[in-house]
DNA sequence: AATTATACTTACCCAAAGGAGAGTATTGCG
DNA sequence: CGCAATACTCTCCTTTGGGTAAGTATAATT
């Protein structure tokens, strides 16, 4: 989809009061579409609670992630603002990442969702199984 | 990755006290890995504030979705028990869609990412161009 | 001289996501 | 009779996601 010009309806927009321009609500879902993602969601909270971090040390913290998407995520956060990358001229090279400010912002956005994942694994799961077996 | 028996550390469970089993740890991390996908963050959003729609209507609201694409996310979410589907046994098939209590509190949950995006659009734009023209 | 460590990049490949479009069942209407 | 409306399902096809493995640069270590 990417560059949508088609209207969508309001939204939050619309719900609060705001103007409920269209090419707006386009970009929004656009940036929703790049931000939700299951990597950059969990290297957020990764580093949201460990702070300043390197390369492998993140790769260690999260075991399902390759070299690739871990390379490809953090780069893809330092271009959208929300990672901060610093390379130390060191032998062998040490680079550490931590959030920006607004990758700190995103990451408190995203909380809600983690706490209600905590807080409804159960719920969901006794749904699927009771979807399951009709 | 799905089903993924490695221990992943702590997350929100360490950062706020609680138990920071590993189990649960992945279990979360999968969840999220489902919920955290734009269409149903997008149905989410527009069934919170519409309440009840029809498959038309709502399709109709998005433009950017398939058909496909709809009933598949509506099926999934409704087997996770976010949403609640009607059918009424009229001439031409009626069918409605409404969110559970479960589904609005993902909705609410992730009111904060739409906000988010909405007010950070432009410094994210921003952050891009300058990340590119390097 | 070979090995190690770090943070990558590149190439190749497979599987899953997702779009386009046609097909289906039902019944009232012209 | 045949068409329209609704809410799908099914098939085919392209695109993207993502894994694996190998390659690279550099200086310290053995």
């Amino acid at each position: 989809m990417s560059a949508d010009s088609t209207a969508r309806q309001s939204a939050h927009a619309a719900s609060e009061g705001e103007t409920p321009d269209p090419r707006i609500e386009a970009l929004v879902t656009d940036l929703i579409g790049r931000v939700a993602d299951k990597w950059t969601m969990i290297l957020l909270d990764l580093l949201e609670e460990r702070g300043e971090m390197r390369f492998t040390q993140i790769a260690r913290a999260v075991p399902g992630i390759s070299q690739k998407m871990l390379t490809q995520t953090l780069r893809r956060m330092e271009r959208d603002g929300m990672v901060c990358r610093t390379v130390h001229a060191v032998v062998p090279p040490r680079v550490d990442y931590r959030l920006t400010g607004l990758g700190q912002s995103l990451g408190e956005a995203f909380c809600g969702v983690w706490l209600w994942a905590e807080r409804n694994l159960d719920h969901v799961e006794q749904a699927r199984r009771a979807f399951d077996e009709r």
